[in-house]
DNA sequence: GTCTATAACGGGATAGAC
DNA sequence: GTCTATCCCGTTATAGAC
């Protein structure tokens, strides 16, 4: 809505992914906004309160980037070169909204920084939590719904599995690649490799359900 | 060595995990550990190097209680009873390294909140990186030589790259378990579901290197 | 709503005695 | 090696004019 509001918002989102959420100094964050101090403190509460607002919006720009990158695929298409990966439609799909998290371009590195930051708070910051939560769950259901794409037939709880661990080590890769441990270009394989595996996996879990919905067999993966 | 030296490690350790690194007071620390502020300038440069030392102190101290709960494994054998798991020897040893981190035990929620917040502030700190990276690797190496025990025939380069996602996947779960938004026996189940998932991926592999005397059926769930 | 100026204080770092 | 006392800067937050 407001003008101002949003231009701090953003430029807190800059200034986390620069400094971190402990190197946010709400001086530095005045300037990179080009407002005073007090019109920070006028529209956030105080620190902690701009620290949560920040958490959601840089939540929603991740939907949004998400999204708009979705339209992209439809025109791109190099799954025919590589004779590597099994490229087609939803798996493809699933891939690119996981990748995208693993990318230098600015907006991104942002992004992944900024959260990777506040879910770090949020450990000493009960306050934070909540946002935190909620985002969280709402990641882990849009990527099993995508699995579920990929594998009709896997039973829903296989399906939230595999989306919680494909999702926790994107954030762990994430993790390592933003603090200069692991190259981004591994990152972004072990990546891709894990998702192949999870795939793989599920197709297991579809062989299961030889008749009706019930699994026969008790498999010791679940 | 030097005692008070050792105790304002220990006390650092327990600080960071009680606050987090950017809730680290030196004052605070001074007083955990019993001694002065002054004493701590004293036996370290300045502030980031005494999270330095931490980063390496708290690494080591993970290494020690990894080894001493080897010892205990082999006392300790309740897989026969349970038809979940397929705990032989290698596997179940792996799979007793890595859940260990998954623990609500004072001293290794200790260790991993520290770590998750050293490996969080080496994003905007590079003096950190230098340990980390070398802690990091090391990890890696070990999970990897486990896992070429459960699957001596599976290529190297393969091992690495299962060690990486498991240890990374580790980190991302611990970090969800810290941060209140993933249950302890969710992240373990998961845990436990990843290692069973790539052990049936190397299986795979091993299947590719059909001369060496493996079998040769390429089921990918063992 | 937005600014300038300033209060109020926390906390890193040092001096110097013992 | 270890302490007490203190400096002093950076940072959060508010007061009050426009």
């Amino acid at each position: 809505m407001s003008d101002r509001r949003t231009a701090i918002l953003e430029a807190a989102a800059t200034v986390i992914a620069r400094r971190g959420v402990r190197g946010l100094r709400v001086e530095e964050l005045a300037v990179e906004a080009g407002v005073s101090k007090a019109l920070i403190y006028y529209h956030f509460e105080d620190r902690t309160g701009l620290l949560r607002r920040t958490l959601t919006f840089v939540n929603n720009r991740a939907e949004r980037y998400t999204a708009e990158q979705s339209a992209v695929d439809a025109t791109t298409d190099p799954g025919a070169a590589t004779g590597a990966a099994p490229t087609s439609g939803p798996l493809r799909q699933l891939e690119q909204a996981l990748l995208l998290e693993l990318q230098d371009l600015p907006h991104v590195r942002e992004n992944s920084t900024a959260w990777g930051e506040l879910r770090a708070s949020a450990v000493f910051d009960p306050e934070l939590r909540g946002e935190l939560a909620l985002a969280s769950v709402i990641w882990v259901r849009e990527v099993a719904d995508q699995l579920g794409e990929v594998r009709p037939t896997a039973p829903e709880s296989a399906l939230v599995a595999s989306a919680e661990r494909l999702t926790a080590l994107l954030e762990g890769l994430s993790a390592r690649w933003l603090s200069g441990i692991l190259p981004l270009t591994d990152a972004r394989t072990r990546m891709r490799e894990a998702i192949g595996v999870e795939v793989a996996h599920l197709a297991g879990h579809t062989a299961d359900r030889s008749a009706d919905g019930t699994p026969t067999s008790p498999n010791k993966l679940d």
